[in-house]
DNA sequence: CTAGAACCTGACGTTGACGTCAGAGGCAAG
DNA sequence: CTTGCCTCTGACGTCAACGTCAGGTTCTAG
């Protein structure tokens, strides 16, 4: 598939893929007259970029553990990366939850009709 | 307190605070000749702040959910906002709770000793 | 064969939450 | 009184993940 398309069906833009390219994240086969070609498989690839990304990994993370991820290539080294940055994730998460408890409470508090603070 | 302690006392730099009173997020008094002073409650504030911007909320959003988080005054409009970013952190959570299972069960396959493809 | 869509490289622009530097003033200690 | 640390304003620097534009090439439908 040609870059339009894997970007249609990944969910992303076109510049986008283009800068995974440009570090290292998603290689590419080249027409003879230079336009990328993808596998099939490279939709999946994008999406996982995509959530490491939004796991608030940075690129050099993500291009140390892809292939650890991506084709189950392991060194102890990259695996204490991984076990370190699933510890991460997890520290993440009890962040998010203390902070939706906090909004979830605030909300059943200004929810309360005999709440004391309306505006309205 | 002064901005210094305030800024040791809370985990973050005298910038960040001078950041946030240009956002609109913190106010200070100011003696006569113009130092900032804060009262003891400015603690708590700045990592209330810092939990929001963690969970991904721009300073504008924050601004318009202050005062509702953390003196309980609330609109309709404000409350409806204040779910709208509860659910969005919910969905954050959830997608990062799959993107830790991931890297779980990729740990679990790389750590197993009959796995074939250990580089060491 | 030609118009238009899709693609290419290269390069500069954007955004948010600060970092950092310059230059000047304030403040307790010795 | 001066040394040294803290503070002030103002302004430019940073970094990452792209957006966007320029100028040119390639592919495809009619």
């Amino acid at each position: 598939m040609r870059i339009g398309e894997l970007a249609g069906a990944a969910g992303v833009s076109v510049r986008a893929l283009r800068y995974y390219e440009e570090q290292g994240l998603l290689a590419a086969q080249r027409t003879p007259r230079g336009q990328r070609v993808y596998p099939p498989a490279a939709v999946d690839r994008v999406q996982l970029i995509q959530q490491l990304y939004a796991a608030g990994l940075p690129s050099r993370t993500i291009l140390e553990l892809l292939p650890c991820v991506d084709a189950g290539v392991s060194t102890p080294e990259s695996l204490a990366r991984l076990a370190a940055e699933r510890d991460r994730i997890d520290e993440q998460i009890a962040g998010l939850i203390a902070t939706r408890d906090r909004l979830d409470r605030v909300i059943a508090i200004a929810s309360d009709p005999t709440h004391p603070c309306m505006t309205s």
